[in-house]
DNA sequence: TTGAAAGCGCTACCAT
DNA sequence: ATGGTAGCGCTTTCAA
């Protein structure tokens, strides 16, 4: 491994001369700087990270604690942060919190001993991480009182309510997938708020047994708003499998915008988090805490926004279905 | 930040002593090992990173070099990775090539200067990665030469091409979506030799326009093969759509069983790459080679599962569409 | 069994 | 403008 003392040895300078001149801290003539500089890349020098992490006590590193990133929503969000810590400099460290709070825990633990700068942390279950070594910032639900960022949620649940709404339907089926989860909830209760007096609607949690479409259509539903992708994925093929036509005979809406909402016919309307702005606040804010700035970047919430695609459209005219009761 | 002086001071000892009674490399005796360990606990001590990095010449950190996170095959692998890393020791560093030569160079780069011991690289177009600081393994096709270890596509093709063969079905719609992947080829390749000279097929790659399903299925088409869920999932709704049941009248096999796999209906048969395996054999390369071990595993084949599920079935006794020419 | 001390590569202070 | 040097926290001889 080359280092800065061969370089000075090599020019017959000291190694001072050899730090200012590349880090461009100290003052040095333009001459040796020239030197020094076209000397490294000749000999193909790197600083040594060790080195200068024990100097500065900065490694430059971030880690990224997540619960899962094997499901879809994750690696979207895992990039963004990526391309943006890249941009301030830092590197990212990964760590898998398995989904459970001991996980989590264990992996705060590790990012620490390999001497982290500070956490991103996805908690899941609104579990308030404890870090006292290094700063940290949490992208949660809004409702949760200690996140450095959210996604609003709840504003989604309501972009997608107001859209199909706009198009008509009046009787909606709202499809969650697990009643325990902050954010799904937030989802429904966004959807909630706008349905509320302006349109029929049932709430159901699938779990195993998922709704009989039909039966559902025939009882009048022309909408499903769901909490996610793949949901909607279920619906829409559920219904055309039984010989409900999507969008003509009714609407379907996901949410998160995954990559097989357009791999899928008909391509899915869904609501987009903006996942960029997400991880740049994180990032920002981690930043300058790393900085020891006076003054911190206050918890802010990020709305999303929506994107019509194939499986939403405007109710029917005439009702699809002639059974109807 | 408190370290091993912090402790020596504290007990009256040296710190050669702590750190030999933290590590127990030395000799030290039973007593003192029980005394700096509780007392390290009490003071919540964490060894130093870079302090340790910089003495070792080892920062434990593994680099992991994918193309695009985003798309749905990389996420089971990155955590394979991690989880097999943590199990050596080592943390994870990600970096995104972008999917193009530079963007991958560039990565690299990036990871060895932040000191990494060793870097996983996951090379989409079969370069090569010119790495010569520290060690690599890459996980490449069969066909690739300088690969660490592989995974089976050829195999794979074959598995999913027999399995629809024994179902009856003589006549195969190949769909591919990438004509210049080395691992799409690889794929359709595997199907064709199982096919040749046993039922008849057409290779497709998919661009924009898809082909048209029901005008394939008239022409006798039972059967369609795919280099990926997304395709599969694709080849599924727009049969659906236009009134061919599937598996009834058409069957469908994915690739690589992606969530969406069992998310639609029907749920995809599809096949498995076994990531965990991959990922154990790409971190016990590195581990051997950072460690310098005399013999260094040599490039492997990891072989693929089959998953049947509903999108598959036997051909159909009589011909489902009775126009057929 | 324990301790003193050197040194990994870098930066920053202070002197020249 | 440049150089000498201390020291970040740790491990590792070598000596006691």
């Amino acid at each position: 491994m080359i280092n800065q003392k061969q370089i000075a040895n090599d020019l017959g300078i000291s190694v001072a001369t050899v730090s200012n001149a590349l880090t461009g801290k100290g003052r040095v003539s333009e001459d040796v700087i020239r030197l020094v500089t076209s000397r490294a890349e000749e000999l193909g020098y790197f600083p040594s990270a060790a080195g200068r992490a024990l100097k500065t006590g900065r490694s430059g590193i971030l880690g990224l604690v997540m619960p899962d990133i094997t499901k879809p929503v994750f690696p979207k969000f895992a990039e963004g942060v990526e391309a943006e810590a890249e941009k301030c400099g830092f590197g990212i460290l990964i760590a898998n919190s398995r989904s459970t709070e001991e996980g989590q825990t264990k992996a705060i633990k590790q990012l620490i001993q390999r001497g982290v700068d500070g956490i991103i942390v996805l908690p899941q279950r609104r579990t308030a991480p404890n870090i006292n070594r290094v700063p940290y910032a949490t992208a949660s639900t809004a409702s949760d009182p200690n996140n450095t960022v959210a996604a609003n949620h709840t504003q989604g649940g309501q972009l997608a309510a107001h859209a199909l709404l706009d198009l008509g339907h009046r009787n909606f089926l709202l499809l969650g997938s697990d009643a325990l989860s902050p954010v799904q909830k937030d989802r429904i209760e966004g959807m909630i708020e706008v349905l509320n007096g302006a349109a029929q609607y049932e709430v159901c949690w699938v779990s195993e047994s998922f709704p009989d479409l039909v039966q559902k259509n025939q009882d009048g539903v022309t909408a499903i708003l769901t909490t996610s992708d793949l949901l909607a994925l279920r619906a829409v093929t559920e219904a055309e499998r039984s010989g409900l036509k999507c969008p003509e005979a009714i609407s379907v809406m996901g949410f998160d915008d995954l990559p097989l909402a357009t791999a899928v016919r008909p391509t899915l309307s869904t609501i987009v988090p903006d996942t960029t702005e997400l991880a740049r606040r994180l990032v920002a804010y981690l930043d300058a805490a790393i900085r020891q700035e006076p003054t911190l970047p206050t918890p802010s919430i990020v709305d999303m926004t929506i994107v019509l695609r194939e499986s939403t459209g405007p109710v029917a005219t005439q009702f699809p279905n002639p059974t109807r009761r």
